[in-house]
DNA sequence: GCCAACGTTGGC
DNA sequence: GCCAACGTTGGC
């Protein structure tokens, strides 16, 4: 089993979207790192749920994979925000996941607990200027992530 | 293939 | 709202 840490803005969709949803397909990303991180993603996989670009940015809850990569269909919605006039029926670009709902943290991890962290010294979600919203994370970052809890 | 311009992300 | 960082686009 994987680990990953997905970010999304909760003004958008937050961890309380999803536990009313139970189970959200993960549509909107157009980064390719990211899609690639998606495509590699097995069902059963382990999610941490991130919100960013808000007041108080970090872990704010547990998901799960819950489905294989297929094709996002926000990509062919010409309603869309997400549309992308490029990508062929027969060759789709973009990518998503179905994420399950598992568990809110009890409280936030916020990012500033995880900087100079030496136990996070090598993730992406830390590094100054990453923009990366779907990104893998070791066992040891994921045990030591929830071991800040309580 | 290079690189400047531009748009977006996301912390603060 | 600002701005640093980074990805993408497009002219050459």
């Amino acid at each position: 089993m994987n680990h990953w840490l997905m970010k999304s803005e909760p003004d958008e969709f937050s961890i309380d979207d999803l536990k009313a949803r139970k189970t959200e397909p993960w549509s909107g990303v157009r980064n390719y790192q990211a899609r690639n991180h998606l495509r590699a993603m097995r069902q059963g996989d382990g999610v941490l749920f991130y919100h960013s670009s808000c007041g108080v940015p970090g872990v704010v809850g547990v998901a799960t994979v819950a489905s294989e990569a297929y094709p996002d269909p926000t990509q062919f919605d010409v309603k869309s925000d997400y549309f992308d006039a490029k990508s062929a029926l027969a060759e789709p670009r973009w990518s998503l996941v179905d994420v399950k709902f598992k568990r809110k943290l009890k409280r936030t991890i916020v990012l500033a607990e995880l900087k100079d962290r030496v136990e996070m010294r090598d993730c992406p979600l830390i590094q100054r200027g990453n923009r990366l919203s779907v990104l893998p994370l070791t066992q040891a970052q994921w045990d030591f992530i929830l071991s800040l809890e309580r």
